[in-house]
DNA sequence: CGTCAGATTGATCTGTGTCAAACCCAGTGG
DNA sequence: CCACTGGGTTTGACACAGATCAATCTGACG
């Protein structure tokens, strides 16, 4: 695996921004970018650990991250994945609080760092831009909301067939039907919230009732409507 | 219990409200309350259910909700309770989706009713509220993260242990000690996300080890180190 | 004094975590 | 080319936290 560090221009970060803030004038855009900082991280780098201060947040121009909080003995809860368009790490800007996550590659990635000054100056002066950052804070509060109460309620054998689908839709399948977000068992289970021998016993479970195949990391769902029935 | 519905006028509601967005312009606070209703419920009312969609989000001027989900065979999982100064509903306001909360009330209340017109307007013309607004967002956001690790990771006692601390701070204490916060054992069950019968052999767990004090909805904390302790 | 919601206690069952061992497979180096 | 290594995966055995079901108790209130 070479390291092909390919760090794209700002002009392209610009335009795969404009994506995810659709609303936003140029101009604003523009002038956030102005003192942004494009680094290329290797798979199984650290962008920020829990608890450091950080001065800026990241917006996430390709790859795949993993946003985590660490408990007990260690083990790793997992907050949500991020791909490519997404921004993280505005929460402790705004907040001016130590990072309540940590956030690790799980594959080669680009970001653009933006110091916190930015930030804050187009929260405050861009109303367009402060819309969309309420948008997306908004849409992580339900979400968040919303899989407190799966964790608390529901089985873990629903809470994976939930997961399996939000995957699915989230970071779509390959041509073959199998999930394109590749992803560790370990990783998997601190995502559901469980031991990691659980989910694999609740997989192969999956496995013998034909709703989904998987060897290895090849996942592929065979019955939504099951897999979704099953969920709730 | 009489029901002796006093309500406020503006200016009061203002001025508590100012307490909560203390860096937003007077002007721009009067122009949301411009719209406002101001209205009295009894305890035990809904002030929306999950899955409405509702056309404003509400200021609370005094008195206790609870804000839920309903999960499986119609089980509570209590997100947070709300008190005097808080706001809530403006996620789905500004999300533009369906209620995922309910609330109801567990005290007799007012509230301040402010319409997405007024909400909207005011998050794109009013730099400070936009700011106070991502503030309140990301605090609860944090707050989220921060409950999905616990439910996930800790044992049941410990969350209690969190929890009942966490009520200490938030909603304070009687002279006597005792926590201001007066809720049945089954909304503090779901508040922590269990059976009502399990929270009750854990209280008087916490009794017999001397850390807490409870004689029906009379709960005294005597010890918070250990309770810190136990939390984590 | 009866009623009823809420609180408590007991008995039992089970989903899930934990510990231990074995297995698979890709990459490395001799 | 093959043995070796180590990370990730899988299976098995077992223990226990916590859920569930059922019964009783308590206290407030009409």
């Amino acid at each position: 695996m070479k390291e092909e560090a390919f760090i794209p221009d700002i002009t392209e970060c610009i335009s795969k921004f404009k994506l995810t803030f659709k609303d936003v004038p140029d101009q604003d855009i523009k002038a956030l970018f102005t003192d942004t900082v494009i680094k290329f991280y290797k798979k199984g780098e650290y962008i920020y650990n829990e608890g450091s201060r950080i001065k800026g947040c990241y917006f996430l121009f390709s790859g795949i991250v993993k946003i985590f909080q660490t408990g007990i003995a260690g083990k790793e809860q997992i907050i949500r994945f991020g791909k490519e368009g997404d921004i993280f790490g505005f929460r402790s800007v705004i907040r001016n609080e130590p990072a309540c996550t940590s956030v690790e590659t799980l594959s080669d990635c680009v970001l653009c760092y933006i110091p916190n000054t930015s930030l804050m100056h187009m929260i405050t002066h861009s109303p367009g831009f402060a819309y969309e950052m309420m948008q997306i804070a908004c849409e992580e509060l339900g979400d968040a909301n919303h899989y407190i109460r799966d964790i608390a309620q529901k089985s873990v054998k629903a809470r994976l067939a939930e997961i399996l689908l939000l995957i699915a839709s989230d970071f779509g399948v390959e041509e073959d039907g199998t999930l394109k977000l590749n992803i560790t068992r370990e990783d998997l289970s601190n995502f559901v919230g469980t031991a990691t021998e659980t989910l694999i016993r609740l997989l192969s479970d999956l496995k013998n009732e034909g709703l989904i195949e998987a060897k290895g990391r090849k996942i592929k769902l065979l019955d939504h409507d099951k897999l979704k029935r099953l969920a709730d």
